[in-house]
DNA sequence: CCATAGACTGACCGGGCAGTCAGGAGACTT
DNA sequence: AAGTCTCCTGACTGCCCGGTCAGTCTATGG
């Protein structure tokens, strides 16, 4: 028979979730700084110690909330990607995926950010490789694979296809941040769309091609 | 006469930079956290009770110490968009100079890359309000307008210009952080060329337009 | 050559936080 | 009911760092 989780491994991920889910609560409130250990542990209403029997220490533990909040937003981008769509119309749902995601978490929103661009706060990562980036990698390269079929098809003019996901989505990502600044953002769709737009087509106006 | 400066002055002026400088390296070098007051007193070669006779406390020295370099980079674009060029000729040239300038100051380009995504460990800004935006928000209003021209020229056409704006900075900006890990980049003309063509013309191939 | 100013020093202080650990409070076994 | 095992607690420790200030050093000018 397969093995059956166990009463106590259940607690144990059960315990651990909420722990994870408090810190990033906290994180979205009071930022990375404020997210003390002291912070979480009342967050998740258990004592400072108890938290060092789910994780080893503070970056662990912030490692894991982050890795849990990324792999939501990244798990979508796959699932959009996996879709049978035309180039244009793939790229507009990535964005469309990525706008809808922070209009729905604006707060939990924070962490992606606070955690992202941390300094080696979280793990000291060798310059500027941050642990969550695996999700983002994983991401990247399959975006990356999308424009380098799209080249290969004649649809994307050739450039160096990483660079080009590297561009898109860090340029989407600045707009995300602006969104969340906005006091009425327009819709999701019409922001989706003139992103999408520019990208394909680009800035100068011309016949809209298919 | 004009007001002449006092020695004392001129000695003022000269320690402050001195100490500025010294900070710029120590946080290229150890990143933001590890730049202790501590650390910035041995680079710049005085004692720590040294820097609070020409700064208020850490934040304050951080944040002029980041603003110096700012104005450098944003100095040298407004000076690019002042220059008489076609609109596509003069994106094409802002991209440039962005990335000459990371080429030429590698090192200081990580205070800039730490100071904009900092917590709000320099200087309790309100939510995601960083001191030093004032350089970029000037910059990305005359970026701005340069887009709203080129739209009333119908060089471009009509979407939200300051998102427009957000959009290329951002995305140019991971261009250049990506630059920064290259073992060897290519030639900033190509790089420079390749950018502009996306944005002005997108990614689908097609007749290169004037 | 002394006196005074003020630039500079660095030992020290206080606060805050990550991480520890001795002990308490139930639950399960015998 | 007693033993013991597991989970949990929160006071405590040690460390680090920003900021202070009494004291030293240097230079100027009388």
């Amino acid at each position: 028979m397969p093995e059956a989780k166990t009463k106590e491994q259940v607690v144990q991920e059960f315990r651990t979730r909420a722990i994870e889910a408090a810190a990033v609560r906290v994180i979205a409130e009071k930022g990375l700084a404020g997210a003390t250990m002291q912070a979480i542990a009342e967050e998740a209403g258990v004592a400072k110690g108890t938290l060092y029997l789910y994780f080893e220490n503070r970056a662990d533990l912030l490692q894991n909330a982050a890795e849990a909040t990324y792999a939501e937003i990244m798990e979508r981008l796959e699932a959009v990607l996996a879709q049978e769509l035309g180039f244009a119309d793939k790229i507009r749902a990535l964005i469309l995926a990525m706008l809808e995601f922070v209009d729905s978490h604006r707060d939990f929103f924070r962490l992606y950010v606070a955690v992202r661009y941390a300094e080696s706060d979280i793990a000291e990562g060798s310059r500027l490789e941050r642990p969550t980036m695996s999700h983002y990698r994983v991401y990247l390269g399959q975006l990356t694979r999308l424009l380098e079929e799209a080249i290969e098809a004649g649809q994307v003019s050739s450039v160096d296809p990483a660079k080009l996901a590297i561009f898109m989505t860090e340029g989407i990502n600045a707009i995300l941040l602006h969104r969340l600044e906005e006091t009425d953002p327009p819709e999701a769709e019409a922001e989706a769309a003139w992103i999408a737009d520019l990208l394909v087509n680009g800035m100068a106006p011309g016949a809209t091609r298919a």
